[in-house]
DNA sequence: TATCTTGTTGTCAAAAAGACAATAAGACTG
DNA sequence: CAGTCTTATTGTCTTTTTGACAACAAGATA
């Protein structure tokens, strides 16, 4: 949460057409140069004095729980075209002062040097934060960070969430690297290739690689639509 | 959600104890005799028109999450003493007739031969239904529940819950028979067999189970301590 | 042309998964 | 007690997957 509003029917700052007592909270986790940030704002409400908060805010009445993350990540940092997957929603009675307060957390992985980030809104300053350094945070946000590190850190496996740190369009190489960057390991080409290219998840876009001093390599896009499809058909993503 | 009440500041059947627009929904998985059951209520609510209904309600604004899921679950059941985990909450604009209403939902997975039922509060009846024949559910519930089964099998291939449905000794083909009530296959028992023993997860009791009219299988226990130590060196539970 | 780098395909053996036959141990029946 | 029924357990064979690594291809560069 970080907006100034406080869900109160005393206030009069409260726009009416939001759903009282819930809220949204966005961590976008961001990989900038083999480190691991989040993307945190500060806001112009004198009353968090100053502290950190996650990009998130007010549910409209006629507006769907993703939709309204979506909405409140781009007003408040300029960010938009990320798969944003539901966390956890937190709701311990007193994690927001004065009012009962339940947020629901969304959580992305990306690329961050990806996007230009622009404060808009409630929000006076945005920007990435490692992970392993965190600043004060406001309300319970600490906890909701700590929580989606976890998950990250568990789906990464399990999820072909990794492929949202690629450009659109890539070479199995990158992604090999990906992947070996994230676990610590070492993984064999051309085996990784076949594993890989044996899930039917990548399209090729008939498009090489540009400007490199070697052979360049074919690029391939990452293929939503058929995840979607195999995943509700039982295919389990595994690396 | 399943209660009576209407939120709605018109409505006078509306405590004002409750978060307005906030639900939380249980789903209750139980394996009954080789078959996948869920728990589900029947509301004494009209406006039902005799569908069927997650046990779920209103929270309390002095209430945590999962708090309110206990006490709901108890108040409409009976029943208690189990772990419920958070799944997810659902909060599309249309889900909920004439007022916008977001549920949180929460699972466990229990032996359902463990727990006698008690309809109580609003709900008129309580019984187990096969998750393989649903009757009409109110709002979402059937999405609701398709998701929890999604995660359900999910995390029973992953993870060695299933054991907590088994009695302390059990045979290789009970341990089976239940992997194919919850993933709704058929295994082979030779392969099933070796598949375990290879983990080496089971310790033999050195004892025969009793009062079969055929030959007695071997009992095994589940080696807690030995799954600890394996997942901690990087194994990792699969079926 | 030679050679360097990375891309891509091929090969082969080991391991795992899957299908199913065969045998074993009891209990029950006539 | 022989025969038969049911489930337990072991064995065997084939297919699939994995892992290690060789071989070749395509450009760029010297």
């Amino acid at each position: 949460m970080s907006t100034s509003h406080i869900p109160n029917t005393k206030s009069p700052s409260l726009p009416e057409h939001v759903i009282k007592a819930l809220s949204i909270d966005n961590l976008i986790f961001g990989l900038d140069e083999d480190e691991l940030k989040i993307l945190l704002v500060r806001q112009t409400d004198p009353m968090h004095q100053g502290k950190w908060a996650l990009p998130g805010g007010w549910i409209r009445y006629d507006e769907n729980l993703r939709d309204a993350a979506y909405r409140l990540l781009e007003e408040l940092t300029g960010i938009r075209d990320v798969y944003l997957e539901q966390l956890k929603t937190f709701g311990r009675v007193d994690r927001f002062p004065n009012e009962r307060v339940v947020t629901v957390a969304y959580y992305a992985l990306v690329s961050a040097d990806n996007f230009s980030l622009v404060a808009g809104q409630t929000a006076e300053e945005v920007n990435w934060q490692s992970v392993n350094k965190l600043p004060e945070l406001v309300y319970d946000h600490a906890e909701i960070i700590a929580h989606g590190l976890t998950v990250l850190r568990h789906q990464v496996c399990h999820q072909p969430i990794g492929f949202n740190l690629l450009p659109e369009k890539f070479t199995l190489l990158q992604l090999q690297a990906l992947y070996e960057a994230i676990l610590n390991i070492k993984l064999d080409k051309p085996n990784f290739r076949r594993k890989i290219m044996k899930m039917n998840l990548l399209s090729p876009c008939n498009e090489k690689q540009q400007g490199v001093p070697h052979r360049a390599a074919n690029l391939y896009t990452f293929d939503a639509a058929a995840y979607e499809q195999l995943s509700q058909s039982g295919f389990s993503f595994e690396i």
